[in-house]
DNA sequence: CTGAAAGCGCTTACAG
DNA sequence: CTGAAAGCGCTTACAG
């Protein structure tokens, strides 16, 4: 408790507890970092020093000077850390580098390639062993370039094509695919699609599985009830509520996407026809499920995503699988049926 | 282009850039920093070289030689990066960091005082420029040690007594009492009241406010009604399933957090009381307006909490205000009406 | 088992 | 305006 005064005072160093403890500097790092071949009494002793002294180790001159250079530090580009998806992913994340005692950066790219590679150069200047990116599919030249000088990479949610630069996706078409011939099974053939913003792979993937099960079914797709450009809730709702007035409304919706479930569904309550048209959602969200009728959604395991991710990424931080090519991993959706998914057609 | 090839090679260093381009270490540095009294001519030949050779500047290595020792991030402890309040929080506080450079650490402390202390260690161990906490409670001793040795800290969420350590609240106590007294005033008198762990500050001031308004109505609190120990969805709706099937039932339920809310009226659902039994709830969720009736809550701002916090950090960290007494922002709670606070006792 | 010296990749006085 | 030297707080051979 002695000289833990208030007063601002120059950092403790090693240097200061060497001196201290009467100890060579060398010594003091083997014991700080519990090295092992140091007489038990120098290692008390330093421990002592150390914490009289309030010796703080700094881990980024540490990593300056260490062999492996590491910072025990990785990082994550979100779309939106406050989006559901991007924090349960990060959470899962957080959870298995915790384990290796390593700590995560994060940031959000609002799917802009520009910010994207902003963040890319603000984590790799701070030297992080790693980076698990969603990438927005404009900064992948960079990623490269960063995988390249050593750095590994790992891109979850979107596939990419990169040397020794790992995926983790979710079989967006598939899961697609199997939600649409579930509505075509009840007897629906005039089906809507709203997708998000074409330059995100999961939104290209989501429209090929309608596709695919159009063309499988050999249904033609009225192109008037397909809206592949949507953002947000709210540009979900309006559209949702236009095709909803025309003369030949769709019986059923299917929307790629959390928000702009949301949007439509809103525009279903608004015309009272939440239990006369069919509606199913890719990716879950909370409370859908508490809904009149509950929302039938395609469900993704983004904590899953995440720790698949990680586990990559750390075989790689750690060296052993650095050098192997390009792992593609592919994490299964679920449909999760509510009675929204289970509606006939004609009310 | 040219040397741009795959096999692992080491870091480029200034050292090399300066040798290269035929001018001294000092010059690169400058050079790089974008200080300002270099030739125009030696400028362009460094900048040249460093691209040619693919200089990546070392932010670590600059701040441990550098006058400030500035990192450049800072660190945030949350409850969950996944949960909603938290990670809305987060993204404030991101893009206020942004706008000056900052990068930010996250990690989530789940409530326990053990993790929120590795937490701040290891963030600590990294020098981060600042922490902003939403402090358990159990780790106060430790904020003010980290506080003392000269890293500036804010406690968002949870009001903390620390010196020089600020605090950004929301009106935890006055925004449950108004909601109480709106029940009452509707005729309500049997008023049930479920709470999260006490151990949490909020926790604690929202039942302030509920006992406080019960006391200004001179109105008993039947202790039967109040369940202050709870923990997630799952427990509020098993205990407010009990209530409702009591002899003297309650007649509107408060429900002082996020998932107790989502808990009590999936109880409700059950039971089909959705609309005979008022339900007021604090912190908004997401579709909280979609459900029928919509969940009246008092909803509190997770973002400008941030974004104040930010600000407040960001102050100290500059050094300006970093001397300065403990500052204490509040920030106010709204109500929004959606129906179910709004339900009257009696059917 | 221990310590003096060198050096990680930078910035910062200092002298020219 | 420029560069050689010192040093930020550590770790790592190396010699004892």
């Amino acid at each position: 408790m002695a000289g833990d005064g208030d007063s601002a005072r120059r950092t403790v160093t090693m240097r200061d507890v060497a001196r201290q403890a009467g100890v060579g500097l060398a010594t003091v790092s083997r014991v700080i970092n519990g090295k092992p071949g140091v007489a038990p009494e120098l290692v008390r002793r330093v421990t002592e020093t150390a914490r009289a002294l309030g010796y703080r180790h700094d881990l980024t001159a540490s990593s300056l000077r260490r062999a492996d250079r590491r910072t025990a530090t990785i990082a994550l580009v979100l779309e939106d850390v406050a989006n559901p998806f991007s924090s349960a992913l990060h959470r899962a994340v957080e959870d298995a580098a915790r384990e290796a005692d390593i700590l995560v950066l994060a940031g959000s790219s609002d799917e802009h390639p520009d910010r994207e590679r902003e963040l890319i150069d603000a984590f790799t200047l701070r030297r992080v062993d790693g980076l698990i990116v969603l990438p927005t599919g404009g900064a992948d030249e960079q990623l490269a370039a960063v995988r390249r000088h050593g750095t590994p990479i790992v891109c979850a949610d979107r596939l990419v094509e990169i040397d020794r630069v790992d995926t983790v996706t979710v079989d967006n078409r598939d899961g697609t695919w199997a939600a649409v011939r579930r509505l075509r099974s009840r007897g629906h053939r005039r089906i809507a699609f709203l997708g998000d913003q074409e330059t995100i792979w999961t939104a290209r993937q989501r429209y090929a599985g309608f596709a695919g099960e159009h063309a499988e079914a050999r249904a033609e797709i009225d192109e008037r009830l397909v809206h592949r450009d949507l953002h947000g809730a709210e540009a979900a709702r309006e559209v949702t509520a236009r095709l909803l007035t025309t003369a030949h409304p769709p019986t059923a919706i299917f929307a790629a996407q959390n928000l702009l479930t949301m949007g439509a569904r809103r525009a279903l309550q608004d015309l009272g026809l939440q239990d006369g048209v069919a509606l199913i959602g890719f990716d879950d969200f909370p409370v859908a499920d508490m809904l009149a009728p509950g929302i039938s959604v395609v469900s993704q395991d983004a904590a899953r995503v995440g720790r698949t991710a990680a586990r990559l990424l750390l075989g790689r931080v750690r060296g052993g699988e650095d050098q192997l090519a390009a792992r593609h991993s592919v994490v299964p959706t679920r449909y999760v049926a509510r009675g929204s998914g289970e509606i006939p057609p004609g009310q």
